[in-house]
RNA sequence: GGUGUGGUAGUUCAGUUGGUUAGAAUACCUGCCUGUCACGCAGGGGGUCGCGGGUUCGAGUCCCGUCCAUACCGCCA
């Protein structure tokens, strides 16, 4: 045997007991006469003593020991002279009377501690030393409870877990994606699955009633901090259910993981439709901890020869509560925030509420106090206020006074990360209009079942068709997202229609699904979690990329084992490929 | 594909108006040190300033190109 204890688990109620341990070394303190060490494993920090007076060929042997180096030790729990309060084994030490190296190592490229002096690039190049990093480790941790606790919830309620396919074939729509060349079938090729979209569903024609899977999806689009090419999703569909049903199944999970991993109750959570949240905050992802929403000025800003508010589709305010101390450099600072390109507004007009009542903007040559009076008050300001305003085209102003609000929001510190503020986005448009290749596109996906009230718009006005389809947005992050399906073949197969596909490519590509809907297909719906985003919330990190073990690189890189890489012109002829590499 | 930021010691960074031998901290090595736990003290080694070109008497510094990293936009049903 190894080890008798780990490193994390030794108390004062252990005194004198005669334990092995194994790990690696922390840090070596050599005190002259007195070495003391520290061992550390995935469960803790265990001070070994070491004493010249009593084994000085031990001493010796330990001093040579750097840091990474794999011990094995035997000795004695002893009460500590001074105890360090800051480790949970601070109160004892290991006597150590036998030591045996199992492994010498390297000096690490940065130091293994929880701030490490290690940069991004060199921890992802040597990852497995960065997974010993206790932070590192423990967003592992929370993922593996997250995921455990998910299975648990949807096991009690007679969830089943089914494994679908990996290679599976290419479909036109949505993301790209990654193909895998066959062998078998020279010119031939499989594809990565985006998600288990089609067999969930086909699950339910064959009567599984209740499908979980906690599964890897592909996607060949470029990477953020919160994408990468390949993620997981907790991906489940359910048959006999309405929209409802699933809400309030899935609120069940999100409310047991708050419960279960963080101790946290949530509330119910609100229900907004997609329309309200492109209104008011501009984004189908809205960050509901904080108001801040936008007032529409339209209406009162035209016939005063402010040509910018007069020529503009959609006047649109936020109220910083309290901003109107601004200095002109952070109206700067907000200027140059929304004139950025990524954001791309012209300008900034602001309304101060000084604390006499007076009124100040950027645009008082243009606009009386009366004028400005109504809109403050549309904007319920109160003295002390900011009002900031946007204007321009409607869709593309929203953004720009999303992205605003978002600033506002975390310069107030009104995005407080142990915050959680949870919601369902629904009623999200069926349809998207693609101006550029003039023709319409599935917002979810193209199985995604109309409002039956709407069904009716299909013929006449298609982008105004409403989808059974919802997302969960916590703090402004998209963590799910699903809808109830179409199960009438024909209705399928129109849809397919709008979408542009002929009868022919419909019937190539998902043929199959139209076919089992033939055969009694269950009314079914579902969604899919991401847990890399799931877990990164939990863990309150920036980047999903802290919570998955082995990451890909902004450019799509594994920089630990260089993928992708070329191959051999042997494996290149085996599966029937010539490289064409354009200028 | 685009925009911004960055690339200098093993590592994280500083480096002024273009000017002497490119610095600090940390890590590493050596010695000292019997209660440390960010141990301390003394000493030491360590640099293709991402790469290529240009301007200049002189470039880490200025210019052009390029590569890499990163955040975002496009993209991501």
């Amino acid at each position: 045997m190894y080890r008798t204890k780990t490193c994390g688990e030794l108390r004062l109620n252990n005194l004198n007991e005669v334990v092995t341990l194994a790990g690696w070394v922390q840090k070596n303190r050599k005190m002259g006469g007195m070495i003391f060490l520290d061992l550390r494993d995935r469960y803790g920090i265990t001070q070994l003593v070491f004493n010249q007076e009593v084994n000085a060929d031990l001493c010796e042997k330990v001093s040579k020991i750097g840091r990474e180096w794999v011990i094995q030790v035997t000795g004695s729990v002893q009460e500590r002279f001074n105890k360090n309060k800051n480790i949970p084994t601070g109160d004892i030490e290991i006597n150590v009377s036998e030591m045996n190296i199992l492994n010498a190592s390297e000096v690490p490229p940065f130091t293994i501690e929880e701030d490490t002096d290690g940069g991004d690039d060199l921890r992802m190049k040597y990852r497995y030393l960065d997974l010993r990093r206790n932070n590192v480790r423990a967003n592992l941790e929370l993922r593996h409870k997250m995921a455990f606790e998910t299975r648990r919830y949807l096991d009690e309620r007679n969830f089943l877990e089914v494994e679908t396919p990996v290679l599976i074939g290419s479909t036109p729509e949505g993301a790209r994606d990654f193909v895998v060349p066959s062998r078998m079938n020279p010119g031939e090729f499989y594809a990565l699955p985006q998600s288990p979209q089609t067999f969930k569903q086909l699950l339910m024609v064959s009567g599984f009633d209740r499908y979980f899977q906690i599964v890897k999806c592909f996607r060949d689009e470029d990477l953020r901090a919160d994408r990468q090419p390949e993620f997981t999703q907790i991906d489940c569909e359910m048959s006999f259910v309405q929209q409802e049903d699933i809400l309030n199944m899935f609120e069940g999970l999100a409310k047991h993981l708050f419960k279960k991993i963080k101790d946290i109750e949530i509330d119910d959570l609100p229900r907004m439709t997609y329309d309200h949240a492109m209104k008011y905050y501009g984004s189908d992802k809205p960050d509901i901890r904080f108001e801040m929403k936008f007032v529409e000025l339209k209406d009162l800003t035209g016939g005063k020869d402010f040509a910018v508010f007069d020529s503009a589709e959609y006047v649109g305010a936020i109220c910083a509560e309290g901003c109107a101390s601004y200095t002109r450099k952070q109206l700067d600072e907000l200027t140059d925030f929304v004139k950025r390109p990524q954001i791309g507004a012209k300008g900034l007009v602001y309304i101060r509420y000084e604390a006499d009542g007076t009124l100040k903007s950027s645009i008082d040559k243009f606009y009386s106090q009366e004028d400005l009076q109504k809109w403050t008050e549309r904007c319920n300001a109160k003295s002390g206020d900011l009002i900031l305003i946007l204007c321009g085209e409607t869709e593309k102003t929203q953004k720009q006074l999303c992205e605003l609000r978002l600033e506002m929001g975390s310069r107030l510190g009104l995005r407080n990360k142990d915050n959680y503020k949870c919601l369902w986005v629904v009623d999200f448009p069926l349809l998207e209009y693609d101006e550029e290749l003039k023709r319409y596109f599935a917002k979810h996906h193209p199985f995604t079942s109309p409002k039956p009230e709407d069904i009716s718009l299909l013929d006449t006005n298609p982008g105004a068709v409403r989808a059974n389809a919802y997302d969960m947005v916590i703090n402004g992050v998209e963590v799910g997202g699903g809808s109830i399906r179409i199960y009438d073949s024909n209705l399928q197969k129109k849809m397919f229609g709008i979408l542009g596909f002929s009868e022919e490519k419909a019937q190539a590509q998902f043929g199959f699904l139209m076919n089992a809907f033939k055969y009694g297909a269950p009314p079914h719906g579902g969604l899919a979690f991401g847990l890399d985003r799931f877990v990164s919330l939990f863990a309150g990190l920036d980047s999903i990329r802290d919570c998955i073990a082995f990451p890909k690189n902004n450019s799509g890189r594994d920089v630990m084992i260089d993928a992708p890489a070329t191959i051999e012109q042997e494996q290149l002829d085996e599966l029937n490929l010539i490289v064409n590499i354009k200028e």
